[in-house]
DNA sequence: CTATGTTGTTACCGAAGAGTAACATACTTT
DNA sequence: AAAGTATGTTACTCTTCGGTAACAACATAG
């Protein structure tokens, strides 16, 4: 049993250094853009070599697929508990929305929403865009829960699921947690004008 | 005086042949990506070699800031020949709206808003950044104007004006003239987003 | 203590692609 | 027609970078 027991340290510790590496890999994507990155530059932010990061990763495109893997478990995470309680569809929208932002601000979150669907290989590419597809089904759900129960006026959902996605992906290219707008202003205009738009009644 | 005249036309010509390959080369950096088009790629589209394209341009990122010239041209011309009417700062709002998802149909318009501000050369960058700061504070004058005279209701102008170029500016990556969405409904849709939000009364 | 698997290194390969030099051709002006 | 200028080509250089082979050190198991 002993063996077990040691193997299963091995493994956590393979698993944390993989994270620190999608985790800075992430940051630096986020900063000096995919390309302007090298596989050289995110092995120097662990102090390792270039060769070592093979061990943890296939390749570089592996980098995205699985900051992806992670990002979709926490999204789906969020969109699952939230389609769970018994709300009107536009309170689910709303908590959407709030758990969202909250979210995005996380390296590997961004890291997935800028550079998702953009694989090189075509399997990989689909299957990226199969992911959102099924997250963005989910807020439409969402929304159109909301128009069956009053809750949410008529609208395009799919139109509205995506307009929705832009505005909020668009966040995770500017938003910086120690610049001039903070999180709770944030998120507050963004439900106020999801819910209420801009026109003065 | 006939030098002259002369001189003219081949400018012309000239002059549109860099409209070409801007074109060309605008389109692919939507399809592939900037860094995925490689020069030869776009020269082969205009049926020349890639020397011939340093004829009309100074290096690769050179594409990028001429799309961008021609780009704050357009976008630039839309929001003073609004801010030069006499209506409400909602309903300039409003047209801006319209006129913006009009103007962003065009490739080289998409390829601006997608690569803006990400050019290696630093003083390039700071130009690109400068001039949608320029962009987007014209909108918040409008968004201003609007809660100053009680069309549009209290908020943070800046959140407002960024929200909204994040939804309106991921529209250039999805929309396809020739997909299910059509360009009428499409507008309709993030008008009544934007004026009235999601919520029914 | 030895065998095995894990984790890392150094040193290299090969491809891609931006940019250039040198040369060729065609148009314009005088 | 000759001189000069605009426009293009072929063939190359140089660098970067993703990926790999071969080897080293070390922990763990038996």
């Amino acid at each position: 049993m002993q063996g077990v027991q040691k193997n299963i340290t091995r493994e956590q510790k393979r698993r944390q250094k993989l994270d620190v590496i999608l985790r800075n890999a992430a940051k630096a994507f986020m900063e000096k853009g995919y390309y302007k990155t090298s596989l050289d530059d995110i092995a120097k932010m662990q102090n390792v070599t270039k060769p070592t990061l093979y061990y943890y990763i296939e390749n570089k495109e592996d980098i995205l697929v699985k900051c992806e893997e992670e990002a979709c478990l926490r999204i789906n995470g969020l969109l699952d508990s939230i389609l769970s309680e018994h709300i009107s569809g536009f309170d689910m929208l709303y908590s959407f929305v709030k758990g969202y932002i909250d979210i995005i601000t996380d390296d590997i979150i961004r890291c997935h929403v800028r550079h998702r669907g953009q694989m090189e290989d075509e399997s990989l590419r689909a299957q990226s865009i199969k992911n959102h597809k099924n997250i963005e089904l989910k807020v439409r759900k969402i929304i159109q829960k909301g128009i069956g129960d009053n809750s949410i006026r008529n609208c395009n959902s799919m139109i509205l699921a995506i307009l929705l996605f832009d505005s909020l992906n668009g966040i995770t290219s500017w938003y910086k947690s120690d610049g001039q707008i903070n999180q709770v202003e944030l998120t507050k205009e963004v439900l106020s004008l999801v819910s209420r738009g801009v026109k003065e009644v």
